[in-house]
DNA sequence: CTCCATAGTTTCTTTTTTGTAACTATATAT
DNA sequence: ATATATAGTTACAAAAAAGAAACTATGGAG
């Protein structure tokens, strides 16, 4: 993953690559909520270590799905938002996420929260 | 993936873990058009391994997600089609597909042919 | 009696993905 | 002088996914 090839017999195999994986879906999912930092993201991505992170993100910017920004300060300090892509491509999330909510209430699968279209806000109403 | 686990902390991971990987959306992309045959699909998905479209169906099958139906006769004939699941599963396919035609659209990513709603009909049609 | 077709298995190998843990840089505060 | 916070890197190891190739079963055709 990570790297496009240059074509594709099926475009869902080019989104497989461009947002397969363990993380990258998820990350996008929680970015739709606003902007966060790179500590952040890693706080609230339970069991994500540091090294998948910056890994994800960085192919999710090569791709132009995510915005990364620097702050030229120190401590360092990184922001990332969802590029015009990535937001375009929320709504293909939410179908899959609701048909998963779903398919876990049909089998009797437990899920602790997210996914409900908002979470706990911020970045949003900007606190 | 294969295995679901008890619970998830986002639906998308459930997601990923049912669908995920390198040829199941593809699969499902397929048994949209209607019913298909193993042989079948081994010839239209290009470059797959009976072992993993075994091993794929047979996963899909186990999560509900396809209906696998064998006619006790020899040679073997055994028919795959979308379960109520899977058919439910195929507008987050499309968000996710047209998303992802449109992204090769703007970066000049080639494609062949497929994803776009219609391939070729039969088994729709009854042939 | 041998071959064919279909839908698989099985074993082994390679490749890809993910994880672990330790290390880096630097302005500021103490 | 030393510790702190943040956002990383790097080298290595483990696990998971994917692939290759050969093998199986069986009724009917020739």
């Amino acid at each position: 993953m990570g790297i496009v090839k240059p074509a594709y017999p099926c475009m869902l195999t080019l989104a497989m690559d461009l947002v397969g994986g363990k993380w990258k879906m998820v990350i996008l999912w929680q970015l739709r909520n606003g902007i966060f930092r790179f500590s952040e993201l890693k706080r609230v991505l339970i069991g994500i270590t540091q090294k998948m992170l910056t890994q994800q993100l960085r192919e999710l910017e090569d791709a132009g799905i995510i915005i990364r920004t620097v702050y030229p300060v120190v401590p360092p300090k990184v922001e990332y938002s969802l590029a015009e892509e990535g937001k375009k491509l929320i709504p293909a999330l939410d179908a899959l996420c609701q048909w998963s909510t779903n398919y876990a209430a049909s089998y009797g699968i437990a899920q602790s929260t997210c996914c409900s279209a908002q979470q706990e806000e911020r970045s949003l109403t900007g606190v």
